[in-house]
DNA sequence: ATCATTGCAAATGGTTTGCAAGACC
DNA sequence: GGTCTTGCAAACCATTTGCAATGAT
């Protein structure tokens, strides 16, 4: 009766996904996962990265970053900060500093949405393509 | 040598679908779109929806919404407004109460980034879903 | 034995695109 | 005539899924 919660195996595969996630300041796409962890296990398929990015997420132990654009990205920091996308070449950084937002959650009446999250995210020009302007 | 606007003819499909678009005050993804105006042009194709709200975009007419989830969501409103989307539902509501919100573009230095822009999109649970818990 | 997990391949589903016909200047 | 636009269908591409085989407990 109750939901027990799903007993997961931390599996090759998943362990080298999720290595390979934490050690990257980038925020992959699947495939380019897929691409890093392929030179440890050629013989991964692009499912199980599929599969395995969303145990880690359910887990809570990785974000799926919805930046606009056909692919989405992972991160496996999950300390609260935000993220920039540069507008020129689609890259996807962190954002540390976030003393400038302040966002104060409105009370649940309104036109009656109950509030219970909110997401921000940045647009701007990378280094790299601010140089090549 | 000038990047000359490219002229667009605002054919009756366009106007439709902009029409459309504007008596509404949801904020309808392409397909929906396209069952509302094909009662009104029953030929119309989805491929011409696609591109008309592509024009549209780009003409500052219309806003493409990416609220996460698979399909892209439209808005003829172009006065800057929030957006709340129901995580139970789905469906995607204006907040515009702005009150709350106070973000301060950071100044271009930090890791490099020159921002340009920000996009702040809430969570919630509307009210139909709220009765029906 | 049981049940999560995998590799593989096929399927899905939203969006885009090539092309020939049609509309507008 | 030149060019923007359309309908149709096929193509695209990221992601998901069915399934038989594998692995861990």
């Amino acid at each position: 009766m109750m939901n027990e919660p799903a007993k997961q195996r931390m599996t090759r595969q998943r362990q080298v996904i999720l290595d390979e996630l934490m050690s990257r300041k980038d925020h992959p796409t699947a495939d380019e996962l897929y691409a890093a962890v392929r030179r440890k296990l050629p013989r991964i398929s692009l499912g199980t990265v599929y599969r395995n990015l969303d145990v880690l997420m359910r887990s809570g132990l990785a974000l799926k970053l919805d930046m606009g654009g056909a692919q989405s990205r992972f991160d496996a920091d999950i300390s609260p900060h935000y993220h920039v996308k540069c507008v020129s070449c689609g890259r996807v950084d962190d954002i540390r500093e976030t003393g400038f937002v302040e966002i104060t959650l409105p009370p649940s009446r309104d036109d009656g949405y109950a509030i219970t999250g909110v997401r921000v995210e940045f647009d701007g020009i990378c280094p790299q393509c601010r140089g090549r302007e």
